[in-house]
RNA sequence: GUGGCUAUGGUGAAGCGGUUAACACUUACGACUGUGACUCGUACAUACGUGGGUUCAAAUCCCACUAGCCACCCCA
């Protein structure tokens, strides 16, 4: 038995990379439009920095990392997600000293030990964006409108988008307290799994699939009834942007994230073609993480979109490119001359390919269909002599003849 | 961590106890000794995830293991 890859570790095959480079190419230029940069950090970070952030108590922290002692004996951990690492970067590096406000984009594997099944696998990859040092709702609104406009721009429109808001720590101990109160009176009802939420994760309860849940649950107190006087201006900001430029979402209180740095606005883009993995992109605000890792109190609020969700939204659509022109050769001699000719080419921007083995014509004229040339030509002894050549449009089999000249033939293809 | 399903070539698969392991795609070569797409021909699994067992006989039945998928949990 030959060595396989580890269990929900994949390889992009070539066919899958040319549809993740463009939903790459799009996201880094829609980015990049809004004014972020990219920020490249490491994949290992000090375990600590994740418990810290995203909370011992949570099922990523708990029984999700890939984490090792490493030789010098020190804890460290593949990264699950990529917010810790850039908020770590941005106090590590004092960037808010040179300006609090920073704008800033990061993409990338990730690493959860979860059972894989679809859109969810060992080694995932996501792109983030994170705004730091803005208070105001426009920073929530601009975030979530470039993260729609990129979707857009993909090409997927089928994702919609939910917001809600989770409170502050003034304000969300108390809708907890009146949830469990709520909660508590209706325990019989709920599945087992909710009645274990109850003592771990009552905010959970809300997002249970099963109908007996869903139906025990009608009238919940909601979140969004025990906001803050300051929480509540801020959420009623962000709707208020969304609605004045348009952008289509709806709020669903009921909504909960599974990392504790949480604050005020979350939100997700979710689809109902992916199975059990609706959530294609998901984020939110994060007051408190900047602080409570060690930097200053800066705010902050970000996303992350899952790369492997994305692309599988996308299908089966090709994205592969297609060569200008393919170049057929009849002997030895001819081959050098292509050669030449293909190097002078290749230089001044086409893409061309050749055929490099000693292979009959015919074949080289049906590696020319299967590649997608849009001309071929062919290279024999009269057209060394010549310097010309018909030039053959693949589409329609229509033949131009035209001098071996790398400007003639650019001019040609136009 | 829990459950369900599936395992035949590069791919999609037929096969249901005795077959040269069908068919299609892909690939290679040819029909056409200087031209692709359509057509036609030829070649391509000593082999049916691995290990046991039942049987005169197993890809086909049984068991175990392994892997994959999907779902739960959780999450992007």
């Amino acid at each position: 038995m030959s060595i396989t890859a580890i269990k929900g570790f994949n390889d992009i095959l070539p066919a899958e990379s040319d549809r993740w480079q463009y939903i790459e190419q799009t996201a880094r230029r829609v980015f990049e439009l809004n004014g972020f940069s990219e920020i490249r950090v490491p994949i290992m970070e000090k375990t600590e920095l994740f418990r810290r952030s995203i909370g011992d108590a949570t099922d990523i922290v708990e029984k999700e990392m890939y984490t090792f002692t490493d030789k010098g004996e020190n804890s460290v951990t593949l990264r699950p997600e990529g917010t810790a690492s850039v908020m770590r970067a941005f106090i590590e590096h004092k960037l808010y000293a040179q300006d609090p406000v920073a704008k800033l984009y990061y993409l990338g594997p990730m690493f959860r030990y979860e059972r894989p099944q679809k859109g969810r696998y060992r080694q995932f990859h996501q792109i983030g964006a994170e705004i730091t040092g803005v208070n105001a709702p426009l920073a929530d609104a601009q975030v979530l409108n470039m993260l729609v406009q990129l979707f857009r721009e993909i090409g997927l429109d089928e994702p919609s988008l939910q917001i809600n808001s989770l409170g502050c720590p003034d304000c969300r101990p108390a809708y907890r307290a009146s949830l469990v109160a709520f909660m508590e009176e209706r325990l019989d009802r709920l599945c087992e799994d909710c009645r274990r939420r109850f003592t771990t994760n009552p905010l959970r309860i809300l997002d249970c699939k099963v109908p007996g849940c869903i139906e025990a649950t009608v009238g919940a107190p909601s979140v969004l009834d025990h906001l803050c006087g300051d929480c509540d201006d801020h959420f009623a900001g962000v709707k208020g942007y969304l609605d004045s430029t348009a952008t289509p979402y709806s709020i669903n209180h009921r909504m909960v994230r599974g990392l504790d740095y949480y604050t005020r606005t979350t939100f997700e883009l979710v689809t109902g073609l992916l199975g059990s993995q609706s959530a294609v992109a998901a984020g939110g605000r994060y007051d408190g993480l900047i602080s409570q890792l060690g930097g200053p109190a800066i705010p902050g609020i970000g996303f992350a979109i899952g790369f492997e969700r994305v692309a599988l939204l996308l299908g089966d659509k090709d994205f592969s490119r297609q060569p200008d022109l393919f170049i057929a050769t009849m002997g030895v001699g001819e081959r050098d001359f292509a050669f030449r000719l293909m190097h002078d080419l290749l230089r001044s921007g086409v893409r061309v390919e050749m055929e490099y083995e000693g292979k009959s014509l015919k074949s080289q004229m049906r590696r020319a269909d299967k590649l997608g040339a849009r001309y071929s030509v062919v290279i024999g002894e009269n057209e060394v002599a010549s310097g010309k050549a018909a030039f053959k449009r693949m589409k329609d089999g229509e033949q131009i003849e035209v001098p071996l000249k790398c400007e003639d033939i650019k001019k040609m293809m136009e």
